[in-house]
DNA sequence: GACCAGGCACATC
DNA sequence: GATGTGCATGGT
């Protein structure tokens, strides 16, 4: 594909998710530290799982840097058990947590004026954190124009030959970052949106599964 | 009962 | 660098 069809598709897209589906509103949560947590345990998760596990962490008040820093491995695992993996989840979130205070004094706020770039080595250093958990908190968190690849977007832009099913997380990026202005309102919505595809229209991994409202 | 869901790390070749 | 595997719940 042509680097200036190319361009002119991916906006064109957009636009058309846009006008059907409407403002996604993403991340659905209240805070920066809620994005951050739900980044986490979204990962290879069913979001609404991961809502009731956000519900658990609220209802006893643990929905803060400190509690969770200070709550114990167990009390932690069983508060956050609906999301899945909840012994491998929790030891993520305590390394976010303890990355959190060691740099940051435990305030999500101080990551603000750092650039996008560096936070995203420091955030891919942490185990646990990988490049779409990472992009998702810059993103959706810190307002980072870094675009986010999840499973849906990767489906979904293969199915329609902008890139190969078995290229890396760089490759999919790259093709929206260097074909769309880096505007962070953009990138939220645009990968909300496809995320809301992929929900409805491209549900299964079954490479079958080909409707597409786009065209 | 099978399949899927807003990944990641680690072992092995 | 590519490929395979474990991690776990809850909805369809």
């Amino acid at each position: 594909m042509r680097k200036a069809s190319q361009k002119k598709k991916l906006y064109s897209i957009y636009l058309k998710l846009f006008a059907s589906f409407g403002p996604q509103h993403w991340w659905p949560a209240k805070t920066p530290f809620e994005v951050m947590v739900g980044a986490i345990l979204t990962q290879n998760t069913n979001w609404a799982n991961v809502e009731k596990a956000i519900a658990q962490l609220k209802q006893h008040k643990a929905l803060a840097p400190k509690r969770i820093y200070h709550l114990s491995t167990s009390k932690l695992a069983r508060l956050i058990k609906s999301a899945g993996y909840y012994n491998i989840k929790t030891k993520r979130l305590k390394a976010f947590l303890k990355f959190l205070f060691d740099h940051y004094r435990g305030e999500p706020n101080r990551m603000s004026r750092v650039p996008g770039q560096k936070l995203r080595s420091q955030f891919l250093s942490i185990n646990g954190i990988g490049p779409e958990t990472a992009d998702s908190i810059l993103l959706y968190a810190l307002q980072k124009p870094l675009f986010v690849i999840d499973a849906y977007t990767k489906r979904i832009m293969a199915r329609h030959g902008f890139i190969a099913e078995d290229c890396s997380y760089k490759d999919v990026q790259n093709l929206f970052m260097q074909n769309l202005k880096k505007e962070v309102k953009l990138f939220n919505e645009y990968h909300a949106l496809l995320v809301r595809l992929g929900k409805e229209f491209c549900l299964k991994k079954n490479p079958k599964c080909r409707i597409c409202p786009l065209k």
